[in-house]
RNA sequence: UGAGGGAUCGUCUAGUGGUAGGACACCAGACUCUGGAUCUGGGAGCGGUGGUUCGACCCCACCUCCCUCAGCCA
């Protein structure tokens, strides 16, 4: 479906390209059939989401079908566990396979009447070469292979053999089943490649029905196959594997045969991308689980706050190419900004809080104020919030002694407290033992209340903050990037110790902070934009007696940028 | 070393012979009861060398650099 946003000027990647040939010369009778294809053995993270993004949206984009389909060929490393994980981030994505649930499992049958076609072509035999021997025999990429010496059985004997790795005869690693192509192939992948190898293991899914299972090579081709996919969308290190993709199937099959396509993956900025690293970080403690709102696995992403619009307005923006690259994390934040932008409700919460006095204002009285709940949005109302003699306001917006350009309170100036009054700063206390300040002192001017008559006189700040007697507590979670800024690179590409690069103060727990009462009510996957703070999602540890919200992301901050520009351009 | 891919602003990405465009980031200004948002403007790029052509990011040649592959993983 077109948007007609002029930013989205239907971007034509590559492999929109192919299709649209493809649809001109009428192949598959103009069918468009895709698939995401993910093995059951771990959890779905952003680069997935690239894939699921692609996969399913050229499908919309070409009113053809996407399929999700399990790729389970390999009992030793998948989970039931996972299968459910995928299928709750897939739907949380807002994608729709509709009926075409599928697995690699259910077609082992028929994969194997496939392999027995091929024994009976002569193309492929029962290979008794141990692991290391295969290896030998294959050669390397300056030394060809060599022929094994079981190469030349007789079609029957393969097929007494093959039936018999079938029933369990044998013990794993005994045998395999290899394709013949050709032991003097540049292309490794053609070396005589296994099709299938015994596994005595239960399958979730087929149990123990089954000894031996088919490789990847072997299975991926047949399966899009089967389910009638005409493009079939991978990355980049399969490039390799292509040619035995197409020889698999044009070796037992005529019409309508899927197509490969390669695209390079998703690499992002200063987090762990790779299934192995990710398992570490979960497995050793780095992180407290695969939903850990510092990892990029959607089930992380989605405790973090982020909205499956921003991850697909991310991935559609990020575009689709054959270059290796690695996408700035901040695209990724500019992303979930732009949509919570729209979509949040502003409250005001004090993370870090300040008491603030107001001398002048009566003790004892309470006013509600009216405070609009989204300046970008009229539709979202306004709601009261109490305001009193005693505030709390971030300790950052007070200065005894404010540096050039500061716009907040400090001794002697005015700011305007958001929605309520302007106030002047008369005095401050000290802690005696720490010297940390303690409270300031203020007086009002009744005339400023906002939306009233006096309100136009204006002053350089403006801040948020919370009555003291109506605030609740809350934990607020604070996030920072997984990897160590001048480690970025190593920390994903390095092949060994990236737990070196990691970020050990990711994790920052504020335990006192106060919010508007009205975030008792917040719940599930609620989010709001915590004023001039950035933006917050209510966390599932949340208590009836313990809020607990998630920094999102911050708001960007221009004074940041001024006091570290400041720092560099003083030394 | 063999094979297969790739190289365009700092970062992603368009552009397949006719003024190199967009987004993020950055800088400046306007506006602002969020130092947010919004708006306006700006700087910033074709890996190199030759060749073909009136004209080359694009075609050709050579070179350089980067990625993937030697699992009975996917």
């Amino acid at each position: 479906m077109n948007t007609n946003n002029h930013e989205s000027k239907e971007k034509v990647n590559f492999i929109q390209a192919i299709i649209d040939q493809d649809k001109e010369k009428n192949k598959y009778n103009g069918r468009i059939h895709l698939r995401f294809p993910p093995e059951p053995n771990g959890y779905l993270h952003i680069g997935h989401a690239k894939s699921i993004c692609l996969n399913f949206g050229l499908a919309e984009k070409n009113n053809g079908l996407c399929n999700l389909r399990f790729d389970d060929t390999n009992p030793s490393k998948e989970d039931t566990e996972y299968i459910n994980s995928i299928i709750r981030d897939v739907k949380w994505l807002g994608y729709d396979w509709g009926d075409r649930l599928f697995y690699a499992s259910d077609y082992f049958d028929r994969m194997y009447e496939d392999a027995v076609s091929l024994i009976k072509q002569d193309k492929a035999y029962v290979c008794d070469l141990s692991p290391d021997e295969i290896r030998e025999y294959r050669g390397t990429f300056i030394k060809t292979g060599e022929n094994s010496p079981y190469r030349n059985r007789s079609i029957e004997e393969n097929l007494k053999l093959f039936q018999q790795m079938r029933e369990g005869k044998f013990e794993d690693g005994s045998r395999v089943l290899r394709a013949k192509i050709d032991m003097n192939s540049p292309n490794l992948n053609m070396r005589d490649p296994v099709l299938y190898r015994i596994v005595k293991k239960s399958h979730h899914r087929t149990g123990n029905k089954w000894h031996i299972y088919p490789m990847y090579d072997y299975a991926h081709p047949l399966e899009d196959y089967y389910e009638n996919i005409t493009h079939s969308v991978c990355t980049l290190e399969f490039e390799d594997h292509r040619p035995l993709y197409d020889w698999i199937l044009s070796s037992l099959y005529s019409t309508e045969l899927p197509q490969q396509i390669e695209f390079a993956r998703l690499n992002l900025s200063r987090t762990i991308m790779s299934k192995r690293r990710l398992r570490v970080l979960v497995e050793d403690g780095y992180v407290n689980g695969w939903d850990d709102p510092r990892l990029p696995t959607i089930s992380g992403l989605r405790r973090r706050g982020y909205t499956p619009e921003a991850i697909r307005k991310f991935c559609d923006r990020i575009g689709v190419a054959k270059t290796n690259s690695v996408v700035d994390i901040q695209f990724l934040e500019h992303c979930i900004r732009e949509d919570l932008n729209k979509s949040a409700q502003r409250v005001m919460a004090v993370l870090n809080p300040l008491k603030l006095i107001i001398d002048n204002y009566p003790e004892d009285y309470t006013e509600d104020l009216e405070c609009e709940n989204n300046p970008e949005d009229p539709q979202a109302g306004t709601r009261k919030v109490s305001f009193s003699r005693i505030l709390y306001i971030e300790r950052e917006d007070f200065h005894e002694d404010p540096p050039k350009k500061y716009f907040r309170l400090a001794p002697g100036k005015e700011v305007r407290l958001k929605n309520a009054y302007i106030i002047k700063c008369h005095n401050f206390v000290k802690d005696e033992q720490t010297g940390e300040v303690k409270e300031i002192h203020c007086s009002y001017d009744p005339e400023t209340k906002s939306g009233g008559p006096g309100a136009s006189r204006k002053v350089k700040g403006t801040l948020h903050w919370v009555s003291a007697k109506h605030a609740v507590k809350a934990e607020i979670r604070l996030y920072d990037y997984l990897l160590l800024e001048e480690r970025d690179n190593k920390g994903e590409e390095g092949k060994d110790n990236f737990t070196d690069c990691i970020n050990n103060n990711s994790l920052e727990i504020l335990k006192d902070c106060l919010v508007e009462p009205g975030l008792t009510n917040a719940f599930k996957e609620d989010k709001f934009q915590f004023m001039r703070k950035g933006y917050f999602c209510f966390d599932p540890d949340s208590k009836p007696d313990k809020l607990v919200f998630n920094r999102i992301v911050t708001l960007r901050d221009s004074w940041e940028k001024i006091i570290k520009s400041n720092q560099i351009g003083d030394k």
